[in-house]
DNA sequence: GAATAATTTTAATCTGGATTAAAATAATGC
DNA sequence: GCATTATTTTAATCCAGATTAAAATTATTC
């Protein structure tokens, strides 16, 4: 009855469930989806969901949650490990798509904020604006050591995070195209960038 | 009771609802949008919706032909006016930009195809999958003609789509940040391009 | 300006999937 | 192994929003 974070069957379990319903959310849409469909992919009932969530908004909102964290998280590492501006670009790039396209993806598109709770709804657009406002810190900081010509730092965000955040549309699990899309993409992203 | 396709005020209708549609679907998702919404833009009772669409999902149908046809469009466009492989990708961007920003505008994004019915599912997927292959048939030409980088162009082809995709996530119908994609998008999509 | 057709509204019904409560089963601690 | 707690299922209910039928209104035709 009582459940910790601490508890590893429970936390494992839903952790399971976050990823099986992320691959729904991406590959039927979130109207799409039931939760017997998400249940199905866990062996479970639908009721069964409700033990880990209160509903399915918040199903929605844990995955969002988790996308934030694994942003934040690759961008974190980047900026730890990178040299310069470009530098940093490219492999906060890498790290996000590995992890999207690896064994801890996937991960949910964020197409549904608008249906979240208010509550919700504020806390992932917070998130969300502060990553999208880091990564334009990151261009600047390339433009200013001159790794990264001058640019609209908004405009080529959006750009980037858009072909990034889009790449779970058309990514369907297969190994040989995660490779390749960890390979090349963070140089197609950035090839624009050199000065 | 007999509508034709030549029945202007009809057809003008129609119109409006599929924007209003569009943009309710980009703004609130396809779940948030009830069809109570998409009714009171036009100033109608979400039962009216009726008399012009048979239900919701060829709402949502319709909405995706038509994105599908402003894409076709402007890429057409494009190749007739184009010079070369890599000013035919930037025609193309900035055409089908201006009318996602424009008046013609919002267009629907492609979230909910998997909800669609199989037929009509069916039909958006051809089109969609023949849109990205005509894309990528631009790169190979600009390859060849030697106004682009060799690259992988079904890489590079879902990565400046998804930029493209992306973007009524975040535009909001601002006149002047209209003005901006239009003129720099293409810009930063195609600036890796160049050998 | 009747008569006919087009459009919209009113006022219901209908429905699929979310949600819930209680019971059943499985796991764990002692 | 017994008692307690964790997890899942069964079997209903619930409900927002889609859908429909009939009536009302508005436009068009002649």
């Amino acid at each position: 009855m009582a459940r910790q974070a601490s508890d590893t069957r429970f936390e494992l379990q839903k952790g399971r469930m976050l990823r099986a319903a992320a691959r729904c959310f991406n590959e039927k849409g979130y109207s799409g989806t039931s939760l017997k469909d998400v249940a199905d992919i866990l062996g479970l009932t639908d009721a069964a969901l409700y033990y880990y969530v209160k509903n399915k908004e918040e199903l929605v909102y844990l995955c969002y949650l988790r996308a934030g964290d694994v942003g934040r998280e690759s961008m974190d590492r980047a900026i730890r490990e990178g040299r310069d501006g470009l530098d940093i670009v490219r492999r906060y790039l890498r790290y996000h798509l590995d992890v999207m396209t690896g064994e801890r993806g996937p991960i949910a598109i964020m197409s549904e904020i608008p249906s979240l709770k208010p509550e919700h709804r504020d806390r992932v657009l917070d998130i969300s604006r502060a990553h999208g406002a880091r990564f334009e810190s990151i261009l600047q900081r390339g433009i200013e050591d001159g790794s990264i010509a001058p640019c609209n730092v908004r405009m080529t965000g959006n750009a980037i995070m858009g072909a990034l955040n889009w790449v779970p549309k058309w990514f369907r699990g297969d190994a040989a195209v995660a490779a390749s899309v960890v390979e090349e993409f963070p140089q197609i992203l950035s090839a624009g960038l050199e000065p």
